[in-house]
DNA sequence: CATGGGATTGACT
DNA sequence: GTCAATCCCATGC
């Protein structure tokens, strides 16, 4: 997609990639979990400010945001807003569309469901490092694409967002109705407040 | 310069 | 359910 399509709230991007497809080194897969990041709230890395880490989250849109987690893992974000502005939609899982058999030997696992429903395991399964970031998300070698034709009308989920500390009320997580190709379960917020 | 804490995963009890 | 692995970098002295 162009740039276009992440200078938009990040929110509303984080919702529109839920179906799209990512490609890199052979593989790809349709996304179907995601989640939103912005500057104003605490658990977004870019609420810091603008330092040497989140100087690709502070760049124009349609770049690669990626970062080293718990020392182990890379997570891949796509930066959205315009420039100056800390937003990023962090992509969590994707169902194996391409390159499946490269996927089950980069991860060492045979079950398609388990290649890449989590945001350590798709960046594994799909050979993304560190070294990706800052890379357009247009020209490669990351390459995000629009939705094919069968998942035009997603239905989409919200949830409250995996794994922070802050913030933690926010329903900023993005989910693929029915997909079993997610991280965790879902538990939709409208059945949150239902509760007590 | 030292310290501490993760947007996680997989192995184990 | 618990817990260690292991790196980057923000923060504080």
């Amino acid at each position: 997609m162009k740039p276009a399509f992440y200078e938009r709230p990040v929110l509303a991007v984080a919702r529109d990639l839920v179906g799209c497809v990512v490609s890199h080194a052979g593989s790809a897969g349709v996304i179907v979990e995601t989640e939103a990041y912005h500057d104003s709230e605490p658990a977004c890395h870019a609420f810091a400010g603008l330092t040497p880490r989140t100087r690709t989250l502070f760049g124009p849109p349609g770049l690669a945001y990626v970062y080293r987690s718990y020392g182990v893992h890379a997570m891949l974000n796509a930066v959205c807003e315009p420039a100056g502005v800390g937003a990023a939609v962090l992509i969590r899982a994707l169902e194996p569309l391409a390159g499946v058999r490269l996927m089950r030997e980069r991860r060492g696992l045979e079950d398609e469901r388990l290649l890449c429903s989590g945001p350590g395991k798709l960046t594994q399964a799909l050979a993304i490092e560190l070294s990706d970031n800052g890379t357009d998300l247009q020209s490669g070698p990351i390459v995000f694409a629009p939705r094919p034709r069968a998942w035009r009308d997603v239905e989409i989920i919200c949830d409250r967002r995996v794994g922070i500390t802050r913030a933690v009320e926010l329903p900023w997580r993005f989910c693929a109705a029915g997909s079993s190709f997610l991280s965790r379960r879902v538990r939709p917020v409208a059945d949150e407040a239902l509760s007590p």
